[in-house]
DNA sequence: CCGTATCCGATAGGATACTG
DNA sequence: CAGTATCCTATCGGATACGG
């Protein structure tokens, strides 16, 4: 249920903090992001675009993704049984936020390192990181 | 549905890392927010608001704020001489992206908790100091 | 291919005591 | 009041191995 006004005075940050601890697991926002750009990734595909990112702390981000219904795991009953992980509309509608914020980070710290290892549109595939 | 809007592509999340190793902090965005609400806040002020915080972790994220240049601290040279603390005007514009998304997180998973230590508004008495 | 199970090192954060 | 200095514990995240 919604509070009837819409002038939203009065906000507990009770689940500000359950969602905190979701996001700021290392790879969430990033996980959010490329979901966002790339629609629907397996495990092992998410695995190799992270780059660094060990089975465990990605096996518990997903987890707890799906579990504040950000993101939404599908199994396919093909021949070999995949698995595709892909945003949910809440999922969606966070990344809307996120973005401004996304844009605004980069043009103010705004260095592209040379080597660094995750360089992408924060909603688009653009691979075009030169 | 909405498609992703085009342009700004590139973004380098490098940035992004740099950021959020502050914001995953467990108090940095309750700090920005009360810092937000109600201007200029002493270290104990702070310390008694957020509850349950420890002066090291306080510090520590003052100090990691204040290097993002989303904080400012003033020194003040009264007779017994205080400390303030306050947003940057890029602390404004963060929490200016970030109201949506809490409004939106309290709105989701909006349960008002009885016992919760930490419950206000997220842009209640904006004081805007610019 | 999709994970879980273990082990391990690094670090965040709480408690407390103490200094300027 | 505004921190710093220790200490301690819990958790996160990486590596590897293994099972479904």
């Amino acid at each position: 249920m919604r509070k009837s006004q819409p002038d939203h005075t009065d906000i507990c940050f009770c689940p500000l903090s359950g969602l905190l601890d979701v996001l700021a697991k290392k790879w969430a926002l990033l996980i959010i992001a490329i979901l966002g750009n790339e629609g629907e990734k397996g495990f092992n595909e998410l695995k190799k675009e992270l780059g660094s990112i060990s089975p465990k702390p990605l096996s518990d981000t997903l987890k707890s993704l799906e579990g504040t219904g950000l993101v939404h795991k599908r199994i396919l009953a093909t021949s070999p049984p995949s698995v595709k992980y892909s945003l949910t509309p809440d999922g969606w509608q966070f990344r809307e936020y996120l973005i401004p914020i996304l844009v605004w980070v980069s043009e103010r710290g705004g260095k592209d390192q040379p080597g660094c290892p995750i360089h992408r549109s924060p909603h688009r595939n653009s691979n075009n990181p030169k």
